[in-house]
DNA sequence: CTTTTTTAGTTTGTATACAAAGTATATCTC
DNA sequence: GAGATATACTTTGTATACAAACTAAAAAAG
């Protein structure tokens, strides 16, 4: 078959950008309960685990553009769930900060991922092989992360 | 530990739309060549396919949303690489076609796929991962296709 | 056959993704 | 320490993703 590798049915692509699209899908509503979106959930994730750092070391943890990114906390800052403080080592950069706000979303975001894992399992998902997923995810990701 | 759970190293969720985001820049370069974007290709694969379907067929063969897809079509039909044809049957349906330009692109789209493969591959992949990857990909896919 | 409901596609509004150009500060080089 | 270079972040422009409201035609129900 001449054109058998740009059959939609193998590209392994399309299935990666469909199982991407449908996961941001699942979220959604749960998310928009705490008044946030997909990649400000993201940006939560990283400051819960280390508040205080800066947009570029925030873009790196999240691999969310930098452009992408100011326009992001922007939104989060007139939500009142981050401030900017100015780094006084170096006037170029900011560190991101948690009010409140945003620290205490994190107590009605810590079943999500449990919410998640049940809407997508109630059919039988194997451990060794979601193992395995995860493995060449981060071969993908490790390959790709420097393009 | 409380939030283990919300760790964003944890978040199988993250390294999927990491990844997705990715291959969809690691495909940029090569598909400018051709003069069309990610989703435009994904459109292109399926009529290659299966020329003169309905917009409805189209987008389920695709996942692409079909609000999208309206303005997906109509930006390829200004490139002059698809027409819409009217279904006599059902006046409110209509059948994409390709253009001689259409179907022309599919010869250079030909070596797209490997040379993905390739970029993504000097690190070693498992056949047998690869494969368990891909059903995981399609459980999720399966699991959400409603949603 | 008229009314109701469904279906196919479009439009609108908001959020996301990202390349490329721009701004300001810091660092390096001589 | 003045000029060149690099870094941190912002802005701009275009494309993507998708919910929700809308339009028009078809099919179903009465």
């Amino acid at each position: 078959m001449k054109y058998e590798q740009l059959k939609l049915e193998n590209q392994i692509c399309h299935r990666l950008y469909t199982a991407s699209n449908g996961i941001t899908r699942l979220y959604r509503p749960l998310l928009t309960e705490l008044g946030i979106t997909y990649p400000q959930y993201i940006v939560f994730l990283a400051l819960w685990e280390q508040d205080e750092i800066s947009l570029g070391e925030l873009s790196k943890r999240t691999s969310i553009d930098k452009g992408f990114l100011t326009t992001t906390i922007k939104k989060l800052i007139s939500l009142k769930l981050l401030i900017l403080i100015e780094n006084e080592n170096d006037l170029r950069s900011k560190n991101v900060k948690l009010t409140k706000k945003g620290l205490k979303l994190k107590e009605s975001a810590k079943c999500i991922p449990h919410s998640i894992l049940m809407e997508l399992t109630d059919e039988y998902f194997d451990e060794n092989e979601i193992e395995i997923f995860i493995k060449v995810l981060d071969q993908i990701n490790n390959k790709i992360k420097n393009i």
